[in-house]
DNA sequence: GTATGTGCAAATGGTTTGCAGTGGG
DNA sequence: CCCACTGCAAACCATTTGCACATAC
């Protein structure tokens, strides 16, 4: 365990936030800056294989790291990206690993809205 | 719709299959060897904004194409990446929605498992 | 002491894009 | 006829990797 892979888990950890690479990589310089960005890939790779932590892929975006190590479902915002952990109720997906041959090895689940800062300013038409 | 773009369309929409552009473009030039990849990426872009198509982004993996219109979960093969299609029990989400400030604009669900063929052939410890 | 990790910079790989020419309606 | 579309090749961008040096244990 190096300094800058503790650094790196620090900053996942730290904050309930859903960070990318690029945003732990700028936030670990302001301590350390020679971190080169590879090795943040490098230590965000291996801590998750390690479950320390989980990565998040992103539809067209870049992947984010969450320190809730559980299975649990997001939710997030179509407009700004951000995401927010969700509580995965008791047995909800029952009814459909019974229609299944084999055991489920994990799962991921995705609820996209628009987040009430972005509805707020809606008024414009942009996309 | 150009004769690019038809085909395209009917590959897609041939097969259950999940194909990724790649593919696409590989079977899409037995046909038409002249297609450019880019063509192929561009058009897949266009029928999904059109909605005849869905993406259908992978973990670590190229984005595969789904001729499903309508929302639905996924069974993904950790192993050899097949995708198969998986009915949504009514009103499974509602649960989740239930606490939420705003409405859900859409959803993704990935169930991972091992798939009957790469079961079969797990005697290797091999990853 | 040595396996593991680091910084750097170049390579990868899926996907996107600028451009000049083509063709569908 | 014109605008959207094509083929081509270069650009993009998140991520990975080879290498020589440094560091954890």
């Amino acid at each position: 365990m190096t300094r800058q892979r503790e650094l790196i888990y620090r900053i996942v950890t730290a904050a309930p936030e859903h960070r990318t690479a690029e945003e732990i990589y700028d936030l670990a310089r302001e301590q350390m800056p020679s971190l080169a960005r590879g090795t943040v890939y490098r230590n965000l790779g291996l801590l998750v294989q390690a479950g320390q932590i989980r990565k998040l892929e992103m539809a067209d975006a870049p992947a984010r790291y969450d320190r809730e190590r559980r299975p649990h479902p997001h939710l997030i915002c179509q407009r700004c990206g951000r995401v927010e952990d969700l509580v995965m109720p008791e047995a909800l997906l029952a009814p459909l690993e019974a229609g299944l041959p084999g055991p489920i090895t994990g799962y991921e689940l995705k609820l996209y809205h628009i987040c009430p800062a972005c509805r707020g300013a809606r008024k414009d038409g942009a996309r």
